[in-house]
DNA sequence: CATGCTCACAAGCCTATCTTGTGAGCACCC
DNA sequence: GGGTGCTCACAAGATAGGCTTGTGAGCATG
């Protein structure tokens, strides 16, 4: 739960605005609001923090060393909100937009908001309109019925496979990781590596059936006597929770267990033997290449995205 | 900039505690407001994003599919909010507060609020009242002076070498990478590998004389010809900003463009023969461990998120 | 069939934030 | 010297969004 000293998205956008243009005045200008509504936002902001975080003098302001401090941490929480932005307008259903969309869970999830938000940022850069993007979650058979129909011109699908029928390009692998919990006997450092036998010996704590992750994880333990869950749960963020409190082990998307992990809340297990890799892929029909403008844009900056 | 469409920190805390909880009436009274508050915020919410996120039954409240993305990508904001609060609660002179330490600006600015928020979620976790930690953020050589005099009894520092006279165990690393922009002649795959002589040679954007980076940079580069920066400023943003427009190649830390890298805003040049490794240590007087108590704790925590 | 849970609608209050209007300090330039 | 333009701050009034309280309706369960 979040404290009572955290100012709103708005004020830190604001501060690093402040930050970057070196006045109040210039950042309110930027944002569309007065220069006295700015300097009152950074003065409640101050009062949050409890010490001054911009040096106000005649000519500009400069950050304190404290407001640089508070600057670097905002900024993290912001490159996150611009996720959600772009997101969210990728949800709405202003359906001018230009580019149509379908993309499976896994990467509307993980990394179409970070694809979005970059490819509008160089296009801003170099001085373009940014690109609207209209997107459909949902699963992978599903946008691939949508791309063949013709009824969207780019999709995103997850799978072991390349998608038949239709060109693709490589955008990403999803990897399931095996987690446990920081108190589970294999989270010892000693133990960090089992066999998938003894994976598929014990119980885990596993999505639903039909969810992307279960049937990965059942074909690739599908030679294996499997013991019966020990939980069934609907979401990541569930089986996350349960994990982290000691139910058992359980293999979930590398992409959602990166904070967890980086925090130690979980824990990776190595299991040999198991290749619990996903392929990530655009497609699209006809050509070698992603249909013109946008869309082979987005693709180009993704593929890219991709080799980091 | 940050779109309109963007709901407000607790609102998005408010939907994650819905997805958990399943019924608003329940979300509401674990963050101290009415059932009707919390839904009439889920309903903005939902007018912001323009479709339903919680299916509403007369037995509690689902996520819909919709809900779910929208709760992923507030989880990441709320994530580094988390951060935020904790660097704030840190830097707040609530001198009440039981740990005080004293760490150098990348340990304060990168670190130290995922190793807060690590820590008191643990202590949380094991029905533990959650330590408040007092932070000043300096220098390192400030740091340990004030440690030494005793003023403070933990301290983290940053440095080629681990600190002498005083007890240390190494928390994690820092590692300067040199970035240019995506249009430098560098950023092509080919020749995204030069000599240290080269990258002397080259004018480079750089920080300040006496900051910590710039001063690892000059230790490291000591014995070459040095060309003259093309620019020189004062926050590591602005040099971001500056490398990223194209002014030339700088020499960052890691942490600083984790987020550039990944979304192609900049890239990473290897340099050959160079070493630009800093060394990030927990500093204490006295026996060879951390002072009993949370000082101890927060090093050990430190010191197990450095290992992953 | 009462009790308790769920959520929704309506009225009124309250407070945070915005705008407009004004003023003062500093720098630059004619 | 004095105009011009930039900086930020103080004050007063309007607005809006979010809160609480009060109420009611649908569903499940003992």
């Amino acid at each position: 739960m979040l404290g009572p000293h955290v100012p709103d998205l708005r004020a830190l956008e604001l501060l690093v605005v402040v930050a970057r243009t070196g006045s109040l005045g210039a950042a309110a200008a930027e944002l569309g609001i007065t220069q006295q509504a700015a300097s009152s936002r950074v003065r409640t902001m101050e009062s949050l923090v409890g010490e001054p975080l911009v040096a106000r003098s005649k000519r500009g302001s400069e950050l304190t060393p404290t407001g640089e401090l508070v600057v670097q941490w905002a900024g993290r929480v912001l490159d996150a909100a611009q996720e959600l932005d772009a997101g969210i307008g990728a949800l709405r259903a202003d359906r001018r937009g230009h580019l149509d969309i379908a993309a499976s869970l896994t990467i509307a999830e993980h990394l179409l908001p970070g694809w979005i938000v970059g490819l509008r940022a160089q296009q801003a850069q170099r001085g373009r309109q940014p690109t609207d993007v209209t997107m459909t979650a949902t699963n992978t058979r599903r946008v691939t019925e949508l791309v063949t129909s013709g009824e969207i011109a780019l999709g995103f699908v997850e799978g072991p496979d390349a998608p038949r029928g239709l060109r693709h390009r490589l955008v990403g692998t999803d990897e399931l990781v095996v987690v446990v919990g920081p108190a589970h006997p294999w989270a010892l450092r000693s133990r960090r590596r089992v066999s998938a036998a003894t994976l598929a010996a014990t119980p885990l704590v596993v999505r639903e059936p039909g969810s992307g992750t279960r049937t990965v994880l059942e074909r690739a333990l599908a030679d294996l006597p499997m013991a019966p869950p020990v939980l069934e749960l609907s979401s990541t963020a569930a089986v996350r929770a349960a994990v982290a409190a000691g139910a058992g082990p359980a293999a979930v998307g590398a992409h959602a267990v990166r904070d967890d992990l980086a925090t130690g809340r979980l824990v990776r297990v190595t299991v040999t033997g198991l290749d619990l890799t996903r392929r990530l892929h655009a497609v699209w029909k006809g050509g070698p290449h992603p249909p013109e403008g946008p869309a082979r844009e987005l693709v180009a900056w993704a593929a890219r995205a991709a080799r980091t």
